[in-house]
DNA sequence: TTTAATTACGTAAACGTTTTCGCGTATCCG
DNA sequence: CGGATACGCGAAAACGTTTACGTAATTAAA
């Protein structure tokens, strides 16, 4: 609907060629100075900026990368998307969003969708209804990939991650120390390394104290809220735990719910500790001991490699990038 | 890096022009069924999707939208985005996002950025921290625009927000109806439409029910979080309110901090009420009554709106559309 | 002085689509 | 049977860039 500017415009007004007034644009050495700043001037003059179509068509250099998620209304991906936006700014990228909600299906359409030069590269942390190893072996040949948080094991591309196994197994041994003997676990992520990690730190903690593992204690996350509401509540009910360790924020909620409903208080009766980047969680009744993960250096940190490798450079060996949680003890687990 | 299957490649296989091929592939009425399932049964057997950039160049149309917003780590942003994106996908549409983080400089920078034919219409919501309306009244005329939440008046552009001046009317209502005199006001946005409502709203019902507005029980919100905690201190401190009645969600945090710190009891010495899309309100020490905005609803209202825009569809008449937001009595009021 | 190298710019093709226009064949009606 | 109509398809231009290559003028080297 404006008045169409562009290279052909610049170049008749300067009485230049196309050519020329391109190359100005982008600064190469083959243009004088003098040339150059008329062309630079002209161009803000006349408000100028390339048409991205035409410059992606041609170059095949989209200036844009994609972050695949399971959901923006998470504390964890909302942060690392502002981690991945400050990085982008910085390079001059745009950012597209995709939000898989858990649906491998989805997430497997918007990735194909991404594969036909509208993107340079992905930012993905995966769903975690399954693990689709095969697909994600091929699409790491396809595109640029950085994995951040929720990854695929043993694949040709990049992982930003944290100390999951560690900060589960510190985070039991806290609940333990409390003077915690049968710890109920909270069961998300469990077909992802990050997951089976969590999972693996809270059993190996049991053992390194001498405490037997009971199947029982676990619960395993399902979508729908009531449901996990009400599978808490029986696990409290039937098998008395003196602690919820929970390895996703999502579980918070139910298990307070739970708690209150059967007149649990905690950290008395049980003490709760959670994954979790909740900035409310100091506030809450009582505060929340959570294992807080790095989302928004995780962001900017996955954002980084990623151009990285869009720009050639060598990534530092490492294929693994591990950040550190942190357990901030609170009341609910007694602090 | 892949094989490139385009368009003249499954014009070559199936021995026609590149023209067919482009009108089987948009289902023209021009091209014989017959031809059209041999382009379509090709096309997905050699997994072809049509290059973005060469579509968007010649067509006009990207299939693409942006959303402008403060910060995407915000609980009413995340759910707006989650809204928009449904709608974007039904309509096969990508989402490109851009933070502000309330500085107008890097939203005019980005707005102007996508003014080149990089999207097709614009989602925002605007920085708070100037109300730069000249600049909107050309935006307006150059690109589809739908403003949502924090808007800009009397400009030719559809506007989603909430009804903020009846809400924050009748949560200062619930406020006096539980004993208030001395409702203190926790300012944010006080550049922008909702904030203004949102105070007009304490204000009148305040002269409603004979109550004097006192100047000094005002505290405007400032970037920094440290400074937001003192300003509220003092503001207990100095002046005594019996309420604090916060615009924003960020002042949830330091209001709650400062009455620990000064050891006041919520709701006994000062009930809290806040805008707030926290999902854990219930669960905070004590539950904090919030107004909740339909974040999501709002979301999938505004890019509704962008879509018949973008389709030439009749807009119902009106430019302003208005939601309702709900206030949640808790304890922090004394619910 | 001749030749080679460098500098500064222009020509034109190319990227993969969409779309206008036109053309031949088949169908229909009088 | 002749003329009009519709149908199905192809040729080619166009969208706004980037870039390989050519070229003329200037400078440096021999």
């Amino acid at each position: 609907m404006a008045e169409a500017v562009n290279i052909k415009r610049l170049a008749q007004e300067l009485n230049i060629s196309i050519a020329t007034v391109s190359k100005a644009l982008n600064d190469s050495y083959e243009i004088s100075l003098k040339t150059k700043n008329r062309v630079w001037n002209l161009a803000k003059e006349l408000n100028y900026t390339p048409n991205p179509a035409a410059s992606n068509l041609r170059s095949n250099k989209t200036k844009t990368i994609a972050v695949v998620i399971p959901c923006v209304a998470n504390n964890f991906f909302s942060l690392s998307i502002k981690g991945i936006e400050e990085i982008a700014r910085q390079y001059g990228y745009h950012v597209l969003i995709y939000q898989t909600h858990e649906n491998i299906e989805a997430e497997i359409t918007f990735t194909n969708s991404l594969l036909n030069g509208r993107v340079d590269g992905i930012l993905t942390s995966v769903s975690s209804s399954e693990y689709n190893s095969e697909y994600y072996t091929k699409l790491v040949k396809k595109i640029p990939l950085v994995f951040f948080d929720r990854v695929y094991d043993n694949l040709d591309a990049v992982r930003v991650t944290t100390d999951d196994y560690e900060i589960a197994f510190q985070a039991t041994e806290h609940l333990i120390e409390a003077g915690c003997t049968k710890i109920a676990y909270l069961f998300g992520l469990e077909n992802l390394p990050a997951g089976k990690a969590r999972f693996a730190g809270y059993q190996d903690a049991l053992k390194a104290h001498g405490i037997a593992f009971i199947e029982q204690l676990v619960v395993k996350y399902h979508d729908d809220e009531e449901s996990n509401l009400q599978q808490i509540k029986e696990l409290l009910g039937n098998y008395k735990p003196d602690a919820l360790f929970s390895s996703i924020e999502e579980f918070i909620i139910p298990a307070y719910c739970a708690c209150r409903e059967l007149d649990l208080q905690i950290p008395n009766h049980v003490k709760v500790l959670s994954f979790s980047n909740l900035s409310t969680a100091k506030l809450l009744n009582p505060s929340l001991t959570t294992i807080s993960q790095p989302a928004f250096e995780i962001g900017r940190e996955a954002a980084k490699c990623l151009f990285k490798i869009l720009n050639n450079k060598q990534l530092d060996d490492e294929q693994d990038i591990i950040l550190k949680s942190v357990l901030i003890k609170r009341e609910s687990t007694g602090c």
